[in-house]
DNA sequence: AACCCGGAAGACCG
DNA sequence: ACGGTCTTCCGGGT
């Protein structure tokens, strides 16, 4: 994972973009957003801007975060003309201008040799006038709601911050200019709702992780979110963080494929709800700019709040920002609630629910879907074999499960609120079976049904791997490895532990806690899958 | 052949 | 330095 540091290496940032894919380099940015490293420390003196920010092209936007790939071009000629630069390659700047004020001066002098600190300083001071005049701002179009935390992040005290910029209203508004980017009427909408841009991952869990509470809410929503299936992000938080990521990935990549065409162009976009989101989010490249993709994306838009998005935005967008550990929309398994959830289903094409209540999936196109994966991480080269490694690592922790006998069809056992209120997969595993039972979920139902549950984290008990469970006797060596998830009712500790313990080798997780099986439940529901019956130790 | 499974090693990030 | 979360490989099974 690499998630693209803004200051990605040079190197490493020419790989990941590979032309050639739907999304353009760019599309990553979402993950950094507008925050962007470098400016940070510096108050920004408008000033000095001024003075040839003056002659900036008028079709170019105050903020260079939001501008086109056009718009980039643009910047780049007058750039040439008006520093004397040595002419660029444009094919190095494929991208939109929130991607190039990703790039380091290290990645900017690697794709224009010679120009790369001149370009560097300007886009600084490009931005950090932006973000002056945003703070002067009330509130800026982009993050709306983030705002709120806006004050909160540390960049903002900085002033660092985002962009929120001003100017995301005015590119919605009025710049065309993003507007190819966004591309997407969505766009616009997201913005306006949400703006958020975004890009940003979703914060994920970790983001989110601040609030529990809200996960409780979603959590019970849940899944489902709101329950209909289209909603899909339940959970605030995650709706939150969702939100982008859906809304990136999607698109972005996946640009590509289907869906994303389906929805013509944009189309996808517009996604309902994506309202506003980010674009970005999630993901993929998408985001704001690519006009391929254009991704609306789909992530952006979950979050929903309550049914509609939540503010998603705010944290969104600064995500980069943000200290919060992002991981935003960088665990898979944020990932894929993210594009299951989006709310105009969206991805359908790569992803799709089988039955939302009980968590179980089925990857539709796997390629596809990994190719996704592969732009929101920037792993260009991702396919099924590797991502489907990465989901085989969620059956330690009872995050997913297979579902036996069926081809690319998988289980979460666990709710989106509860992972998101779980930050670490350690903790995870450590919970995995306590706490399982998503709270929300569960509660519901199973509150009762068992429960124990236990507070989510700690208690952990060992288990011996073989032990486990004690319960029954799984012998892991029965069940396959996996067993674990099959029985992901089954959860049972046993089993996972079992397995997983072999697979870890015991490790801690084993855990279990009784519990297990009440958390299978998804939303509510219990699953079972497989096996319950293994459930034995029922 | 395509999946699916996990072990092992390593990258990257916070 | 360390742990978490993958990513990449790989051999093996179905």
């Amino acid at each position: 994972m690499k998630l693209l540091p803004l200051s990605l290496p040079p190197v490493a940032a020419m790989d990941r973009l590979p032309l050639s894919l739907p999304f353009s380099p760019t599309d990553l940015l979402w993950r950094y957003p507008l925050g962007f490293p470098a400016a940070p420390s510096q108050p920004p003196p408008m000033s000095p801007l001024l003075d040839f920010k003056t002659h900036l092209p008028t079709s170019l936007a105050s903020d260079p975060r939001v501008w086109s790939r056009e718009d980039v071009a643009t910047f780049l000629r007058w750039c040439e003309r008006e520093f004397d630069l040595p002419h660029f390659d444009m094919e190095m700047f494929q991208m939109n201008g929130k991607a190039m004020c990703l790039l380091t001066k290290s990645d900017l002098a690697e794709r224009s040799p010679g120009s790369g600190d001149v370009l560097h300083n300007v886009l600084q001071l490009l931005m950090r006038d932006a973000q002056t005049l945003q703070r002067c701002l009330p509130s800026s179009p982009v993050t709306p709601t983030s705002r709120h935390h806006y004050p909160l992040s540390p960049h903002h005290i900085t002033g660092t911050s985002h962009p929120s910029t001003p100017t995301w209203n005015n590119l919605l508004t009025s710049t065309a200019v993003t507007a190819s980017d966004f591309q997407t009427p969505s766009l616009a909408h997201l913005v306006h709702q949400g703006n958020s841009v975004t890009l940003s991952p979703a914060p994920s869990v970790d983001s989110q992780s601040g609030s529990p509470q809200h996960a409780d809410h979603n959590a019970t929503s849940s899944y489902h979110g709101g329950s209909n299936g289209s909603n899909q992000s339940s959970d605030s938080d995650e709706d939150s963080y969702q939100d982008s990521n859906s809304g990136s990935l999607p698109n972005g990549g996946g640009g590509t494929h289907h869906r994303l065409a389906a929805s013509g162009g944009s189309s996808s976009n517009s996604p309902p709800s994506t309202p506003g989101i980010n674009v970005a989010v999630p993901s993929l490249p998408q985001q704001p700019h690519s006009p391929a993709k254009e991704q609306t994306s789909p992530g952006a838009n979950f979050s929903t709040n309550g049914n509609g998005f939540r503010a998603v935005t705010g944290r969104e967008f600064f995500p980069t920002d943000t200290p919060e550990p992002n991981t935003n929309g960088r665990l898979l398994w944020d990932f894929l609630q993210q594009l299951l959830n989006d709310p105009t289903q969206r991805y359908t094409n790569y992803i799709a629910w089988k039955n939302h209540d009980t968590g179980v999936f089925k990857i539709v196109d796997p390629a596809g879907l990994a190719k996704l994966w592969g732009i929101q991480k920037n792993h260009l080269s991702m396919n099924y074999d590797k991502m489907s490694r990465a989901l085989r690592y969620y059956y330690r922790v009872n995050i997913l499960r297979k579902v036996q006998g069926e081809r690319h069809c998988y289980q979460f056992l666990r709710n989106p609120s509860e992972l998101k209120s779980i930050k670490n997969m350690s903790l995870l595993r450590q919970q995995m079976s306590p706490t399982r039972p998503t709270p929300s979920l569960q509660q519901h139902q199973q509150a009762q049904q068992q429960h124990q549950v236990s507070p989510p984290v700690a208690v952990s008990i060992k288990v011996e791997p073989d032990m486990e469970d004690g319960d029954s006797p799984i012998d892991e060596d029965l069940l396959p490895t996996d067993l674990s998830m099959e029985h992901p009712t089954d959860l049972s500790p046993s089993r996972h532990t079992a397995a997983e313990l072999r697979a870890m080798h015991c490790q801690t997780e084993v855990n279990i806690s009784a519990s297990r099986d009440s958390n299978t439940q998804y939303n509510g529901v219990k699953i079972k899958t497989d096996s319950e019956s293994t459930d034995e130790n029922k």
